[in-house]
DNA sequence: ACCTGAACACCGTTCAAGT
DNA sequence: ACCTGAACACCGTTCAAGT
C-alpha cells in the first residue's frame, strides 16, 4: 500500500500543502469526531478540515462505513489483551473513553467487523469465545451507556450518576465470578 | 392524550382519508423500519406511508429522536418480566428479533432513554441493579450483534453463523451462574 | 496518485398558511 | 387538531477531468 511507505517514491506537491495519505484521512476524521461528535463526523465536514473536496476522500476510502471502520480500529489499536483480562479490559474501556463517542463508534464499526475480531480471537484464547463474546458485548455496551450518559448529563439533560465507573467494574465482575 | 381517546369528540374529515394519530405515525415507521431497515426509515419515508407530507409528522412529534424511541416502545411493549429472569430475556430477545433491526432501535432508543428503564426496574427488583443493567446490555447488544450477522450473510458478505441462539443461552447463563 | 468541480438523489426541521 | 407548500441547511456518493 501507498500510504505504508514513509518517504514516497511519488511525486508529491512540494509548495503548500502536501498531499494526503489514508492516514491523515483517518487521523482527521478522528479530530473531526473528538471535537464535534459522531453527529457531525461527516465526510464532508472531514474532508473540509483535510482542506480538501468531499470526493477526494473517495481517492482514499471506498464509503463511510470503511472509514468508520478504520477509526475503530486506530481508537482501539494500543490496547493490548494480557492474562489480566479484567486489565485488558479497563484497558478497552479506557481507550474507547478518550474519544468522544468512542465507544459507539467501536460499537458500530464491530457489527461490521474489520477489527475487534483480532481483540475477539486473542480474548478466546485465554477464556473460550462464548465468555470471550459475551465480555466484548458487555464492555463495548457499557461504555457506550456511559458516554451517552456522561453527555446528556453535560447537557442538563440528565442527573449525572457519579459511579458509572463502580458499575463498569461491579458487572464485569459478575461476569468474571 | 386525544390519541388515547378511541371516538374522537373533535372533528374528524370523513369522505377519503381519516386524519392521523400519533399510533398511526409509530405503526406506520415500525412497518417502513420492518420493510427497508433503519437506514431507510427517514421521516419523508414514513410520512409517504402515511399519504401525508414530511413536516405533517411533527404536529404529532418532536423529532425523530422521539418517535425512535416510541418505536422501541412499542417493539419491547408485549415483554412482561416474571421472576423467570432467562425466561423473560429470551422473551425480550424475540421481540426484538421479531423487526427488522428491532434490537439497533432499541439500543440507541434506551441509550437516550424512554422506555427500557421500566423494564431495567422490573429486573432490578428481582435481581438486583448491576446485575440488571449488566443483563440488558448483554441482551440488547447480542441480539443486534444477531439481526447485522444475518444481514451480512444474507447479502453474502460473511458466512452464516448456523448458532447464534445457541451462543446467546450460552452467553447468558455465563452471566446467571 | 491525488485532487477539483459539478452534479444526483437524498436528508431533518421550520414555518406561515390552509381546513 | 391536523395538514400543505415551500424553503433552509445540510447529507453520501459518482464521475469526468485536471496535475
Amino acid at each position: 500500500m501507498w500510504h505504508t511507505i514513509p518517504f514516497g517514491v511519488h511525486a508529491h506537491p512540494v509548495g503548500g500543502s502536501m498531499a494526503n495519505t489514508l492516514d491523515d484521512v483517518v487521523s482527521g476524521a478522528l479530530g473531526v469526531l473528538d471535537e464535534f461528535g459522531l453527529e457531525f463526523c461527516s465526510m464532508r465536514r472531514v474532508a473540509g478540515s483535510l482542506g480538501v473536496q468531499p470526493s477526494a476522500l473517495y481517492h482514499h476510502v471506498a464509503n463511510k462505513q470503511t472509514l468508520l471502520s478504520l477509526m475503530a480500529a486506530r481508537i482501539v489499536a494500543d490496547v493490548e489483551v494480557s492474562d489480566d483480562v479484567a486489565g485488558s479490559l479497563h484497558q478497552l474501556r479506557a481507550a474507547m473513553l478518550a474519544v468522544r463517542d468512542g465507544a459507539e463508534v467501536v460499537a458500530t464499526a464491530s457489527a461490521f467487523r474489520l477489527e475487534v475480531s483480532t481483540f475477539e480471537e486473542a480474548l478466546a484464547e485465554r477464556v473460550g469465545l462464548d465468555l470471550a463474546r459475551t465480555l466484548l458485548i458487555y464492555v463495548v455496551g457499557h461504555t457506550q451507556s456511559t458516554q451517552l450518559h456522561r453527555q446528556a448529563a453535560a447537557v442538563g439533560a440528565i442527573a449525572l450518576d457519579p459511579d458509572l465507573d463502580g458499575s463498569f467494574a461491579r458487572g464485569l465482575a459478575l461476569i468474571l465470578r
